[in-house]
DNA sequence: TTTCTTTTTAACTGAGTTTTAATTTTGTAT
DNA sequence: ATACAAAATTAAAACTCAGTTAAAAAGAAA
């Protein structure tokens, strides 16, 4: 994943600094604004991962900036603030803040909570796809797709085949593959690896006589390769 | 939407009760766990909308139940806690708690955190409807409709559909969906997953027999799918 | 309480997957 | 080219897993 992008909006050039150099050096891209407006023409002209949001801007009430943003904005926001009144924290959160933390602040504090923010966030889930030529796999919706058809795999031909996505290029020996699927009880049966391996390749191969990627290596195993 | 569910997890009776009424009179439906123990079992026999766990529980460290629960728990879990040191604001937060409030805490900031937490978890999302073909789920109504007629789902059943379309294309394993839906004391019983996967079906396919949405996955699990 | 709805159990049926085995084809070495 | 070993093919048997149904139990509502 790529860094996470953070805007903080905030009229202290103290803490603007602080929080730059923070968030910079624990791998977040930090942009910074000085007032409301400046802000959220900021914020809509490339929307963060996540914003950190002062509520006394010069311009404009922080919490009508809270609300005009929360408009269209939905990744989470981080309340910074010197009021510690309940009144104004019950306001914020009901505005739509995700958190809402009063200044001075431990620095450690606030990192684990933009963690915790940007965890709960959708951003956070990267998928490990991995896709070649006609073929596509993804590991986590433990699909297959062929020129974006998914096709249907039984329980054993997913695992065989992703450890053949995982391994792609290598050769992988008889007992390695039979001992990764069927357990170490089964390095000798090897005829369970035809029969699969031929069923897979129907499913994938363009011609399953002339397999293109998951090639015989007479002797020793199969190897998968994607062009 | 049903009254959002909340387990208090506190061994002081004093803060249970005062947590309990206040909870109540703002339309909360309350359980209450004495012990680590007691809340874990609560828990997983029938899963919260969102948990309320206090650190200093007599059994067991508050740290190690937040673990154990982040392992299969989902809903938000908001920390109570009479220390207010950094380190273990930090441990909480990266430990999968969603927020962290010190003793004593301010009783409408707990409930504006409260809302704010429920509102980010993904039962109530910012965008709930999705719709796709004949079905249209809105996830913060609770209701599904079919070609524009309501349908009718029970409580089970809707939590079960509600995690497939938060999922949508992707596997759900047996165990994840028990898991999820019944608590972690039943991933052996596949048997329940079979009559409510039967019972939606029923109300969402157009050929029960012939499911297109909610696909079997032989030996691993299910797929939702909408064309 | 009684009644109605929902969830849990259980027994049975059927479908899909894996294993086994027999046969044919291909590859390698002499 | 021939012989032998390895791999591919095919289909049926064995097995596991999923679907169906209905009744019992539990929970909620009247």
């Amino acid at each position: 994943m790529n860094k996470a992008e953070i805007l903080i909006i905030d009229d202290e050039m103290q803490i603007r600094k602080l929080l730059e150099i923070t968030l910079q050096s624990n791998n977040y891209a930090v942009a910074d604004a000085r007032t409301a407006k400046e802000g959220i023409i900021m914020a809509s002209n490339h929307p963060p991962d996540l914003i950190i949001l002062d509520l006394g801007l010069p311009d404009k009430s922080g919490h009508e900036v809270l609300k005009e943003l929360r408009q269209w904005y939905t990744n989470p926001i981080i309340i910074l603030s010197v009021i510690n009144s309940e009144e104004d924290i019950i306001h914020a959160l009901d505005n739509g803040a995700n958190d809402y933390l009063t200044k001075p602040f431990r620095t450690g504090e606030l990192l684990a909570r933009i963690r915790s923010a940007l965890r709960s966030s959708i951003l956070e889930d990267s998928d490990p796809i991995i896709r070649f030529d006609d073929l596509e796999f993804d590991l986590s919706a433990r699909t297959l797709r062929k020129n974006n058809e998914l096709i249907k795999l039984t329980a054993t031909e997913y695992s065989l085949l992703a450890i053949f996505a995982r391994n792609e290029g290598k050769v992988l020996t008889h007992q390695y593959l039979l001992r990764a699927v069927w357990g170490p009880g089964y390095i000798n049966q090897s005829q369970y690896l035809r029969v699969f391996i031929a069923q897979i390749r129907k499913k994938i191969e363009n011609d399953p006589n002339r397999p293109e990627h998951l090639i015989t290596e007479s002797g020793v195993g199969y190897r998968f390769v994607l062009k």
